[in-house]
DNA sequence: ACCTGAACACCGTTCAAGT
DNA sequence: ACCTGAACACCGTTCAAGT
């Protein structure tokens, strides 16, 4: 009956068993219920998802870093990484995230966030609106990989890394050389990009060049 | 019987219902057969999704412009643009993109295409790897959103800017100040991020600052 | 008012039985 | 050898019936 007891054991059902597993009777089961009451309260199983996405996205504050006076560039790095963290403590809700805009307040509220440096910064609403969706997609589409499939069939990072090293070097050389650091740290990689995106922000500055911060 | 003729059929399904609705019955009753018939092919559901996937993958050399000599810049960039445009062909296939690292031929092959690029131009090898897992998260996590859920409440764009602008701005004052840009074209967006990226990369060559191209 | 067992129309997968 | 109808154990969702 309670809204939120129901969402927490879905939020807890889908880290267990993966959204492919997660099913209303499994929801119920845990919950000593029937999947009959649950559609008393929401519309259906895609409602419920939603909300989880929803109370995922209200745990990324709890990995915002104290930034007492930081450059834009270190908050906007600081909120997209608040964000990875929170999808590394939840990484089978990750493919939840795909064909859906988060609508919620909590979805709101990092939205707002992240616009609200980059105008204060000055830059200009379109360029804002641009670099708030290249930053997200870019979080989303690599924390997509968090939680690697395990039908993949050289599921383990290891297996994976001794799998491209066995190419045939004649045919892929590139792909061997850089067999050694592919897939790297997660975490690093993760950064690097996220650097390049946010250090490349700044030529889009109206005023390029110089500006010291504060 | 002929596994290629189970694999376009799987693909025009997918473009078609969705990966939610695409069933093993679905694909049989297209094919004239049975499921039973399916499993002597194919292990399951998985792996023919994993072929529909690599199949798509073969498609993005048709998306590739002739550039003669082009910057490595330019040359990384049109690989990307091919992917994204391949994905837009295929827009419901994006979500089997998800927790899947692809290693069929034409992954690698795209994957040997772009770290050959780099290693040429003169990155290290650890650049490179994290340089094009960068820029492929990227691409993937922007192509999830070619496809908006129709379960998403206000589903069409222009009900999305409608609803951001109908957002309370005392709340949400930077939201609300991006409305118009938001969501802006996705292909605009897209290559917004993508050159954020990509030029971001020649601060991490070795010889950087100098250098002419050709 | 609030709940639920049982049903409906589906799944993925398997297997005995057919040609 | 190659195929398949029918079954098994599940789904999401609904509804008549219970308290």
């Amino acid at each position: 009956m309670p809204v939120d007891r129901v969402i927490d054991a879905a939020v807890e059902l889908v880290d267990e068993v993966g959204p492919r597993e997660f099913s209303m009777r499994l929801l119920a089961q845990r919950l000593g219920s029937s999947t009959a009451t649950l559609y008393r309260h929401f519309a259906g199983k895609d409602e419920i998802l939603v909300q989880v996405v929803e109370r995922v996205l209200g745990e990324v504050h709890l990995h915002y870093p104290d930034l007492p006076a930081a450059s834009w560039q270190d908050q906007l790095i600081a909120g997209a990484d608040a964000l990875f963290q929170t999808l590394k403590h939840h990484p089978r809700t990750v493919s939840l995230f795909d064909n859906h805009v988060p609508f919620g307040p909590h979805g709101l509220a990092g939205r707002e966030a992240a616009l609200s440096i980059l105008l204060s910064t000055g830059f200009p609403p379109e360029i804002a609106a641009k670099a708030y969706t290249a930053v997200a997609h870019y979080v989303i589409g690599f924390a997509g990989q968090l939680h690697l499939d395990s039908t993949t069939t050289p599921d383990e990072t290891q297996g994976l890394r001794t799998f491209y090293r066995s190419l045939d070097p004649a045919r892929y050389p590139a792909t061997v050389t850089s067999a050694p650091h592919l897939p790297g740290s997660l975490e690093d990689e993760f950064h690097f990009g996220l650097q390049l995106i946010v250090h490349g922000l700044a030529r889009h500055l109206p005023s390029e060049g110089r500006g010291l911060p504060g």
